[in-house]
DNA sequence: GTCGAATGGTCAGCACGCTGAACGTCATCT
DNA sequence: AGATGACGTTCAGCGTGCTGACCATTCGAC
């Protein structure tokens, strides 16, 4: 089957394209778990304490209304547990519940996405340092100090 | 202000997480014509001739019912045409409106987007190359002949 | 102490992705 | 011609992302 020409995409869509077709193969993985890319991420952030929502948030990179959703669904499915601070209580503090751990073992053990993208990409070091310096680039733009 | 350490980052994190912040700058440039990357790169496809909206889905790598639903709001705001087939009345040809190709013909002229890219990502080319050779294995992999 | 601003989360609503299921239309085979 | 299957689109529902608005709590200035 042919593939259709991608050299006159615009760079954004073909960002978009590599990361949904890695978000694809990455969430059919971790689907045995009820966890997908971004729960399994915020599992990973959680492994060595709990934090606030709205740390998860800005390490992820997110909205806190986003990370606030994620969260609920972790709850539902037992993965987190989530308790108000005693010391602030506006503060959510999030933490794993031995089933997420058991969860977030478990799911990085076999990590068969991310050797799918070693395969996929040719020099996956290289394509990594070109991301992170994008994202360092581009969201230094986007919550730009005001000046 | 200090960037979160990404080296240990899952590479389809980072792929997700370029795409987005790329989406994002690209979505601010084409608000003004009621546009975001995924409608943009819709008009695009059809400044040639009228197409399916299947076709436009294969071309742009996503089922059938997203391209629908984008087509819907493309066609509500004003930029596209959908009329059944004449000669196959299953089919919904998808045309520019002279609407559409004045929007199209706007927005692709200051392309604020693909230059910010081109700074945030120190070799351009070789990023998309990388991508387009990902996309092609991870694509070739989900839609895999029933061997 | 009180008032107002800053902080931490949530709700409502939109858009793009996905899956699974339905619907009308064509094409083919008998 | 009638049944069967393939095709093109849409509906229902979920999940992650966003924005804008709202609520409760805390902190600071007075």
């Amino acid at each position: 089957m042919s593939q259709p020409d991608m050299s006159g995409w615009a760079t954004g869509r073909l960002l978009s394209t590599a990361a949904r077709l890695a978000e694809h193969a990455w969430d059919a993985h971790l689907a045995r778990w009820d966890l997908n890319h971004a729960s399994f991420a915020v599992l990973h952030l959680l492994s060595g304490a709990p934090r606030s929502q709205r740390e998860l948030a800005q390490a992820m990179q997110v909205e806190d209304q986003t990370m606030s959703r994620v969260l609920e669904r972790l709850e539902r499915h037992g993965h987190v547990g989530r308790a108000r601070s005693t010391t602030d209580r506006r503060r959510v503090e999030v933490s794993l519940t031995p089933e997420g751990r058991t969860a977030l073992t478990e799911a990085a053990a076999d990590d068969a996405a991310e050797a799918l993208l070693g395969e996929a990409a040719g020099d996956l070091p290289a394509l990594r340092a070109q991301l992170i310096g994008m994202i360092g680039d581009l969201s230094a733009r986007r919550w730009a100090p005001p000046d």
